[in-house]
DNA sequence: TATAAAAATGACTACAAGTCATTAACTGAA
DNA sequence: TTCAGTTAATGACTTGTAGTCATTTTTATA
């Protein structure tokens, strides 16, 4: 059934066509400022058509969110170093994301901005990417398992909470410097040294001195 | 001029009886689905005087958000020992913000709600009370500030700068238990156990042994 | 008691999310 | 080719809500 195929092949385009062009406008003008008809205008469709590729508004701002963890995902996994301890793995994951944030801070943004108590607004399986094999956490939660494993990392923490720590002081700090930068400014402190500084403190928390 | 003073007062009486309805509706219901006639019935006005004493329904949030902060900033202060070390203190201030977290989650939810992106819709001087002397993040400032001073805290890094990665790293844990609860439960991970470890490894990148 | 100032009102406007009856495009069989 | 059935696309419409403002009510003052 070569037209079946084709069929869905199309409909994935599609999609991405409309995530492209709503990726677009909230890089322009914020996430918040862009309303589904100029979403719709945007991307040459109607705005009834929109829902048919997406369930609502967050379902569509998530699909931007899931493709960037993916692109995420995707740098994580190439500076991965099957050969290194655990320790160093995790720091050069640190490092990767620190320097993915850098080059690409509008789409640190659009994860950021995603406001993750909408859930129930999304297509069913979209909320539960993040537990997926390949996501980003995921591989956090194997680079930690490796590393006590290994003897580099503390192991009187489960690795699933260890990860789930790390995660969320480096977004934290991420958010801040993305969403907040004004309070950051007016402390007088400069943002890339408080990311470093944070990475560098959480991590010490973490790894064990050989 | 003592019918100034009384109507100064009223008008805070006022504003103060608007935010407890609104309180009132946003812990049953949840920020997200309260309505400005909702809370203009709650509180038995007409929904244009809310905006008299608010400038957006944002602006009305935060001042929420705001009393919240009131609130554990006078915690944080009865806990505050002039006698202790800035270490010990500083562990104090997180066991005693962790432990408003447990005892008002309500409050907390307000506060992790707010979304500050959209400061510019507040009144103006609303955005700034974070800086103002007598706010929790001052106060931390000055706990990491004093235990800089007495050799208990590492001195390489500014106390601003120290001061905002720990409010941040201890926040964003409690984000994810108060909004991301799910997440947390699908790894199948404590939600106290989670604070608590956090706020150690945190601690421990920062304070120096003795 | 009259007048001015301040506070409160709620009908109204503007705008955006999401729906759905209708129309258009495509497909596969006769 | 034609046509019926299926799938995709449309956009006018509904619904809900934030914020406004001309009007009314209340309060202070002379």
């Amino acid at each position: 059934m070569g037209i079946n195929e084709r069929k869905e092949r199309e409909k994935q385009q599609r999609k991405n066509d409309i995530i492209d062009a709503a990726e677009r406008l909230f890089f322009k003008h914020g996430f918040e400022n862009v309303s589904m008809d100029q979403i719709a205008r945007e991307s040459e469709l109607a705005k009834g058509t929109l829902y048919l590729y997406f369930k609502s508004r967050e379902d569509l701002h998530y699909s931007i969110v899931n493709r960037v963890l993916e692109m995420l995902s995707k740098v994580l996994k190439r500076d991965y170093d099957k050969h290194a301890s655990g320790a160093e793995n995790l720091i050069n994951l640190g490092k990767s994301y620190i320097a993915f944030s850098t080059q690409y801070p509008d789409h640190i943004r659009a994860i950021m901005m995603f406001d993750s108590s909408k859930f129930e607004k999304l297509e069913t399986n979209q909320s539960l990417k993040i537990l997926e094999p390949d996501s980003p956490l995921m591989l956090l939660i194997h680079i930690i398992r490796k590393g006590q494993m290994d003897g580099s990392v503390r192991k009187d923490i489960p690795d699933r909470e260890l990860a789930l720590i790390l995660w969320s002081h480096l977004a934290s700090v991420l958010e801040l410097v993305s969403l907040r930068l004004p309070l950051v400014k007016a402390l007088e402190i400069d943002e890339n040294e408080l990311l470093n500084k944070q990475f560098e403190i959480s991590i010490s928390g973490v790894i064990l001195k050989q």
